[in-house]
DNA sequence: GAGACGATATATCGAACCGATACATCGAAC
DNA sequence: GTTCGATGTATCGGTTCGATATATCGTCTC
């Protein structure tokens, strides 16, 4: 997912390490928060691959900035990664995916939010039935913890429905006439 | 957290590792899983800094089978890391210890859940504050995400200040007359 | 203009974690 | 009987986090 992430942000323009950080911390906000210990070794692992390249290498004078730039097998890479079935069940996953959807393709995004739709029934399912064999024989900290979690996940599926349904309007309305004004709605 | 988590599984009853792995997921549910690389070494060093001992050593016969006990060390232990401000901010780390409340001081309780009460609104004025400020200069997705960040937030500090009223309701009846029946009501 | 100070910027270290896997034993089904 | 799934312990490589080291830049103060 970081190197997704980091794909998605090097989309807009290049950067350097320290404004990826910057830029990540404002588009997650409190969700999801970067080190330096993930972020340098992530860069270098996609230089390598050569899903980015330094665009000054070295330069003389003042400070040192490696400046990265994303280049056409990260572009590949990038929509490889964000329609990958790998990270569907983790929460964050795919809060990262929402950050940068504007760069996926509309039938990927649908793709994305309907496999994170079926994980959530899935894990509203866990819940209920755990819920349902262990009454009476929990305490209520722990009773607590599951209905809550059954109402956010239920929330949750609510959520995805309206942009799902909002994403399929968009598509149809924007095979007809160009470009449906700004977005999605909550 | 995992430590936390073991020492509060020992102390209904002596366990070893793959048990403890087992009843994790059974209590934490989908929320948290733990790996057996995290586990075991995790088990170790509690028992290098003797908060939990083996109960057979060496059985000579069958299966082998780590048996572990918490010791009266480990019972400060759970406490203090039940009440250590450390991962406050951890969504999980609250999880886990509401999953093992029951065996924290009621003062205790009350103090973990007001901590967490006081991270979650820190974390829906930054929303605010952040969806205030990039409104229009932002696509859809993003500020769906936003949004509905905001209202897991709101949804989850009522849940937290309902528990904490309920909480606190029982610590005053259970002063006056003995254990106030259930628990706590979502 | 000297010094302090905070933001900018790259890099690495140790401890911890995850997913996978190896290895072994048990019970039960076929 | 032997295959198969559940039980059980353990470790490996790769990744992540939190902290820290190092250095430069802009700005403010005396």
């Amino acid at each position: 997912m970081l190197e997704f992430a980091i794909l998605g942000l090097l989309q807009e323009r290049s950067m350097h390490g320290y404004q990826l950080k910057q830029r990540l911390a404002d588009a997650l906000g409190p969700f999801w928060q970067v080190s330096y210990g993930s972020l340098y070794p992530a860069l270098k692992r996609l230089q390598k691959q050569g899903a980015v390249e330094m665009v000054f290498p070295k330069a003389e004078v003042g400070r040192r900035k490696n400046v990265y730039r994303i280049t056409e097998h990260g572009q590949e890479l990038f929509a490889e990664l964000g329609e990958s079935t790998q990270e569907d069940s983790d929460d964050n996953g795919f809060r990262v995916r929402l950050a940068f959807f504007r760069h996926l393709k509309p039938e990927a995004r649908i793709g994305v939010m309907e496999r994170r739709r079926a994980v959530l029934v899935d894990r509203l399912r866990e819940l209920k039935d755990r819920l349902a064999s262990y009454r009476e024989r929990v305490d209520g900290y722990t009773l607590s913890l599951m209905r809550h979690g059954m109402d956010t996940t239920e929330h949750d599926i609510r959520w995805l429905d309206d942009m799902i349904q909002a994403e399929r309007r968009a598509s149809r309305s924007g095979r007809k006439r160009r470009a449906p004004k700004k977005g999605v709605r909550a």
